[in-house]
DNA sequence: TTTAGCACTCATTAATCAGGAGTGCTAACA
DNA sequence: TGTTAGCACTCCTGATTAATGAGTGCTAAA
């Protein structure tokens, strides 16, 4: 379909867009090195290129832009890995050094670290807490009409929920109600606590546990767990240094698009397994259609709990990118897989 | 020291200029109803309210322009306080009518509601932990060598952490720890306890618990309470909508502050009691030489909690900015105070 | 097939100009 | 003596024009 020289056309044009910003001529193509044809010679693969939909002109007398097919295509058939640099080594490094204390934290440091070393930005999802499996429970009376209920899971994952305690209830009836749950829940995944408590439990409830109902009605919202996983963004202003958004309106817009939390946290929830590239209008949002969105997953063991991802302008260093993410994502893999599994 | 007719005029400047961003002209000043002399009248005050560094023009032939020390004197001395409607009322109400869970909760809608109310941005600083008292501590075993800590406080705060706990201590030691430590830190601050535990308890569980030293090393980190009091933001993205932000550079800036928490962090924390309003320069910030910050406190009974705060354009409502964070403030410390004390 | 040459397009920048809002000053007025 | 009308002057704003230059497509020659 394309020649050998097309290829090496696109692939210059693309490459020095992405360092430049600037729409690419053919007489500055015709002096980079590895090009060995006059202008006129570019001007007339250009065109080609142009027809098969792959770069742009900005108006009629422009250099060449690459469109979003083109962009496309550079990923998919033209990039070439780039090379991590030793201090950037050590940065991801030195994430992992320090005594690891709570995931979460790992988890919003990685943010931190892929946006200075990208210089864009960020976004982090933590781990799914809905997939995680309770390995233990725990009730702790806070007064006469309060306790905190402790959850802990597979992960290292606590989480800590205040309710009223009926002061009709006993403490060795809330001991057993404990034991109960412990014994019938333990590597029940989180999302599915609910629905076995309203199940098979409430039997045992019935049978053992005098004036259940109204402390049955604090544990099943207790145990109802939102998905509440977070989204923590690294160099949110990153992007801003971006000459393409120079623009006040496009800053807004990219802005709001971060302040609402939900978009990303649903984008990247779709995301599949492995690495993945979405271009502009690819992510099917309109704000996003000079973005590109770059992801990643993490897995602890064979769970797959959480997903790095990198917001850039559309005509970012993928290549940089994917190599980082590529990093980052199997470090983290690695290091809460030997933590937690 | 200024006439009336000064004083007025300087108002209505200001006032307009508020409302319009735009620099007021003698001319236009004249037709406002309230105003009954001419345009030259108008000029030659002016010109008085100059000298004393009230008013400024943006270049010769301009119309004026409030100076920094102009907002001050309103602020001062020229503020009228601003109705309430009915519709904001209810606003507000609502943030306090659903089930309070907890406090964070209510602090973090705060800021939201602040934020739509003002068309501002809105900042929160939440509860200072460390100045609440444990009310309960208890410890819950994981699994072999580890274990979680659970502190509750007056203020209905709990926390919880993750640590070692050595296998060599047996569970009826950890009970008689959680006892001693029940009996002898309830009612103490948390920025205090760890000091108490190194003080006088350490010679209790050198009687009383055997082999106390890693595990006590243990519980030394885990009482160890840093001052994790978050900080909220409500509207980031609404300061945009000033006209003043109409220029990149500036935009940067003021998300750059904004991005790097401890900025309003401190700024606020150093706040006195009350409303509070910093103008411009006043912040001793640069980036806020263009901004206000106005501030209220909100309180647990008698004790001070945290920090309701506004921050917007130099330019901005001050009359419905105090009005609406002095509503606020007063119902956060009602309500709470109903909850927790 | 490649390339030199040329006419043409269009963005960018600087320069010029007209219109208008606003000021300060002076002199007349109540 | 305080107030106001009149006027010359300043400076911002927006529109228009012109020059420059980077880049293109096309044609014809190598």
């Amino acid at each position: 379909m394309l020649t050998e020289r097309q290829l090496l056309i696109l692939q210059v044009i693309i490459d020095d867009f992405i360092r430049s910003a600037q729409p690419v001529g053919s007489r500055a193509l015709a002096k980079k090195r590895g090009i060995n044809f006059s202008p006129a010679t570019i001007r007339n693969e250009m065109a080609d290129l142009e027809e098969h939909g792959l770069i742009e002109k900005t108006h009629t007398s422009s250099g060449r832009v690459p469109s979003e097919k083109g962009y496309r295509f550079y990923v998919d058939h033209l990039l070439s890995p780039e090379k991590i640099e030793q201090h950037e080594l050590n940065m991801i490094n030195e994430l992992f050094e320090e005594s690891i204390v709570e995931l979460e934290q790992v988890v919003q440091n990685s943010a931190k670290v892929l946006s200075e070393l990208t210089e864009y930005t960020a976004i982090v999802l933590g781990p799914t807490v809905e997939d995680n499996r309770l390995s233990k429970f725990q009730i702790i009376p806070i007064n006469d009409e309060s306790a905190v209920a402790i959850i802990v899971t597979n992960t290292g994952h606590i989480e800590h929920k205040l309710f009223t305690l009926p002061k009709s209830i006993h403490p060795s009836e809330v001991e057993k109600t404990v034991n109960i749950l412990n014994e019938r829940l333990r590597g029940v995944p989180l999302s599915e606590l609910h629905s076995k408590l309203m199940g098979e439990i409430i039997l045992l409830f019935k049978e053992h546990v005098n004036n259940y109902e109204s402390f049955f009605q604090s544990l099943a919202s207790v145990l109802n767990i939102s998905s509440n996983d977070k989204l923590y963004y690294g160099g949110k202003i990153n992007i801003l240094k971006q000459p393409e958004f120079q623009d006040v309106e496009k800053i807004k817009d990219v802005m709001k698009l971060m302040e609402e939390e939900n978009n990303f946290y649903h984008l990247l929830r779709k995301t599949p397994i492995g690495i993945h590239v979405k271009i502009g209008t690819e992510n099917k949002v309109p704000e996003m259609e000079d973005l590109s969105l770059i992801s990643a997953t993490y897995n602890i063991g064979e769970e797959q709990v959480g997903k790095i991802a990198i917001l850039g302008p559309k005509r970012m260093n993928y290549s940089k990118a994917i190599s980082v993410l590529n990093l980052l994502s199997k470090n983290l893999t690695f290091t809460l897989s030997n933590l937690y599994d």
